[in-house]
DNA sequence: AGTTGACCTCAAGAGAACTTCAAGTTGCAT
DNA sequence: ATGCAACTTGAAGTTCTCTTGAGGTCAACT
């Protein structure tokens, strides 16, 4: 009775229904059917859904979230040790996320400070001098992850 | 003579030749071309991709990154004053997304500290409380934001 | 001269995350 | 009971960021 519409979640969840749909679909959300096949959504579904949006925000791709919602429970609340489960997986993600994203602010701030931009001795190319050593051009501001 | 080909450019940049070229065709970067035709890249594109790798990862388009470095010149170095302007309108959006993580990270942990969880006070679904008078199930992690 | 490997262009494919469309059904107010 | 908004499915379309493939060229070595 508390169920919400797909229209209703979608509205204070603030996604589009057909995202909601889609979510289902790949597996993240999960509803009930009305006698008519309609979805009803537990509310803790707009939890979920909420998460999963903020997750999002900062980079994760929804295999990564549906992954990591796995250890949450679907219709009831999560409990403390499921919460505690999830931040666990994520907090070394979440820290080095905002590692490098200090980084950058910070190198760039250096290199209007120094004006050096050189590449042997520039920070924003040359974090932590790791390369120095490599002769001249070395650039590698990430480690090299492949991706897409 | 210090110009590098396509794949000694992918090789340093860390990225494959056909992103380079991509880019290129974005016009991210720019290339001159030998007597058969092949792309020649000045050393200072070597920076500039690094750069484009580095400010895709913290989540920019390649739309923001074109536009960012709009204000940089292509085929030398940048000047101090070249990266302020850079850095000036990066700011405010490394700081913001920051914060968002942070924001992220620190409510995990609080939600795991209280056990809470509770739509009206969860500080993971209901930041900063300001949506506390609005009735029972206020979730608005993020200011709302169309994308895609 | 032949072979090899790196390069060229253009077109098509890929995957992630959705949205849009078409055609039909349901739920609720009047 | 009627009407209309909100819902259903499935397929196809969209945007972004590239990658892959086909068919051909260029540079260097033997």
């Amino acid at each position: 009775m508390t169920d919400l519409t797909i229209g209703q979640l979608a509205e204070r969840a603030g996604v589009a229904p057909s995202a909601l749909r889609f979510y289902e679909s790949e597996g993240l959300i999960e509803s009930s059917r009305t006698a008519g096949n309609q979805r009803r959504y537990a509310r803790a579904t707009l939890r979920r859904v909420a998460f999963i949006r903020s997750a999002q925000r900062v980079g994760l791709s929804l295999d990564e979230i549906q992954n990591a919602l796995g250890s949450l429970p679907e219709g009831r609340n999560p409990t403390k040790a499921d919460w505690a489960r999830l931040s666990r997986s994520w907090r070394p993600r979440l820290d080095d996320q905002i590692e490098r994203l200090e980084r950058l602010r910070d190198n760039l701030d250096s290199c209007i400070g120094c004006g050096c931009l050189s590449l042997r001795t520039c920070a924003l190319y040359n974090p932590g001098d790791v390369l120095a050593e490599r002769g001249r051009g070395a650039v590698n501001l990430e480690p090299r992850t492949h991706r897409g």
